[in-house]
DNA sequence: CGATAAATTGAACTCTATCAATAGGTGTGG
DNA sequence: CCACACCTATTGATAGAGTTCAATTTATCG
C-alpha cells in the first residue's frame, strides 16, 4: 500500500524501505487545492516544491492574444517543479484542473530527497522521461491531425494514470474539459467537440461525467500512432549499468 | 578565448579555471562529421555523449506515415544526450544538419565532469533550459500561425547563437533548408517557403546562402511574440542561492 | 557544364477556425 | 422544488489558413 509518490517512482526500480519510509514523511501533511487554482505563477520563485497527490494540474503558458497552450499534465505522484533550484524564475504556470491534494516539499526536503542515491535517480529519471513527453507532445503537434492528437493524448494519460494504479482496464477518472483538452492539443473548441465525437462514433472511446472509457484501445492507439516507448517504463529496473550517474553521489542503490 | 563549450556552460555562471582547462581537454579530440549523418539512433544506448563544437545538428522522430519532426536543433556548446546514462534507450534520433564537428565524450569522462560542483550544477541548467526550451516550441506549434512560428524558430536561433559568440548584430551562419524549417515548425515545404517569403517582403530578414541576416530584430520578434525569458541567459549569476543542488554532491561551488 | 538539391509558383482542395446560436447540466438561492 | 445563472457540450454555416500535387526556376557542387 505504497502511496502514488513511491509507485510513482519505482516505476523506475525498487526503493530500499528506508527511502520509502521517507517517502511516506514527505507525503504526510497534504492539502486541498480547489479547480483552476494557481499553484505558481510565470516569475515566481518559490521556496518549495510541489507534488500532486490526487486530482489534476497541468503546466501552461499564456499568450498576448489570450490564447493559451497546456505544455504538460501533471498526474498524481508528479513532481511539479524541481526547476526552482536552479532557475531564477519561473517561466510558465502551474495550477489545478480539478480539485486536488497537494504536498508542499520545502527546499530543506527536496535536499535530503537527493541525497538518497535511489530517489535521486529516480527523480533524474522523471526529468527525462517528462522531457521525453514534451518532445513526444511537440510530434503531437506538429505532425497529427487534430482527431489523432487527442487520440494520442487520451492514450498517454491512460497509460501513466495505469501506471501508477489509478486506471483499471482502459478507464479512469479525467476531470477534462475539451476546452482543455483543445488548449492541449492547439485546436479550436469547437473541433475538439468534433473530434471527439467522432471518437466516440468510431466506438474507441466514451468520455462522459469526468471519465474517460477506452473500449478499443488497439484502435485507438492505432489511430494516435501511439508507442509507449518515450515514457521509459520499463525504467531501470532491468539495468546493467555499474556506477555512475550524471547525479554525482555514487553508492550501489536499491535492489 | 575560451572554447565554445566553456562559454556556453558560462552563460550559467563563471567557472573555476580548473574546470576550465578540464573542459578544454574535454574539447581536444574532436572529429569532423558530414552533413546528414546520423549520431545517434532510436533505441541504442551509446557509451558516451556528444557535443557539438561547429555546425548544426537535430533531434528528430519520425513517424510511421514518413512524416518527421525536428524536436530541437543543437548548436555549437550543446550536450546532445546526457540522458543515455540514466534511460535504456534513445526515444528519438540525432543527427547533423550541415557538416560539424563534434567530440564524443566517454562515460567515464563525463563523470569527472559531473564530480565538478560548478559543472555539474553547469549541465543541470541545461538540462532545465533545453526542457523549457521544448515547451516554448510546443506554445510555437500551438498556438501560433506558420509565419509566426518560423519568426519564433528564427529568433530563437538568433539569440542562442548570439549567447554563444556565434551572431554579430543580427547575422549569422544558418545552414538550413527550408525544408527543414518546416519540419520543425510542423508545417510543409511549400508553405514554409511562402513564410520565408512574407518575412523578407515585411523586410524582416535576408536568408539565403546559408546565412540569415535579420534586418528588423524588433520587428521579427514582435511579429513572434518572442521573449527570451525561457533561455534563462541570465543564468545564476546573480544568483543568491545557498547550498542545494539536485544533483547530489555539495560543496560551495563556483564564484 | 551537367546533375541533383533547393527554392518558387499556381491551382485545387481540406482541414480547422470562427461566428453565432442552441441545448444540456449543475449549483445556488428563494 | 423551481427559477435563474453559468458553464460545458453541441450544431450549423462560412471563411481561411495551410496542404497537396505538379511543374518550373534557381542554386549548388563535383
Amino acid at each position: 500500500m505504497d502511496n502514488v509518490l513511491t509507485r510513482k517512482l519505482q516505476l523506475f526500480g525498487e526503493l530500499p524501505s528506508d527511502d520509502r519510509k521517507l517517502l511516506d514523511e514527505i507525503v504526510r501533511s497534504p492539502f486541498e487545492v480547489p479547480a483552476d487554482q494557481e499553484l505558481i505563477r510565470e516569475g515566481d520563485r518559490p521556496e518549495f516544491v510541489h507534488v500532486i497527490l490526487s486530482g489534476l494540474a497541468c503546466r501552461s503558458q499564456l499568450l498576448r492574444n489570450g490564447r493559451r497552450q497546456i505544455t504538460a499534465f501533471l498526474l498524481p505522484g508528479d513532481f511539479c517543479d524541481l526547476h526552482i533550484f536552479i532557475l531564477k524564475a519561473m517561466d510558465h504556470d502551474i495550477s489545478t484542473l480539478a480539485p486536488s491534494t497537494v504536498v508542499r516539499v520545502p527546499r530543506a526536503r527536496v535536499l535530503e530527497l537527493t541525497q538518497r542515491p535511489g530517489i535521486a535517480r529516480a527523480l533524474w529519471w522523471t526529468t527525462l522521461v517528462d522531457e521525453a513527453t514534451l518532445r513526444a507532445a511537440l510530434v503531437n503537434l506538429g505532425q497529427r491531425s487534430a482527431e489523432e492528437r487527442i487520440a494520442h493524448l487520451l492514450c498517454e494519460l491512460h497509460t501513466r494514470m495505469l501506471s501508477v494504479g489509478l486506471a483499471e482496464d482502459g478507464k479512469f477518472g479525467l476531470p477534462l474539459t475539451q476546452a482543455e483538452l483543445a488548449d492541449a492539443t492547439g485546436i479550436s473548441i469547437v473541433h475538439a467537440n468534433r473530434c471527439v465525437q467522432s471518437l466516440r462514433s468510431k466506438r474507441l472511446i466514451v468520455f462522459s461525467g469526468k471519465t474517460l472509457s477506452i473500449i478499443d484501445i488497439d484502435g485507438l492507439r492505432d489511430l494516435a500512432g501511439f508507442n509507449s516507448l518515450y515514457l521509459h517504463l520499463d525504467g531501470g529496473k532491468h539495468d546493467n549499468l555499474s556506477k555512475h550517474e550524471a547525479s554525482g553521489d555514487a553508492q550501489g542503490s536499491s535492489t
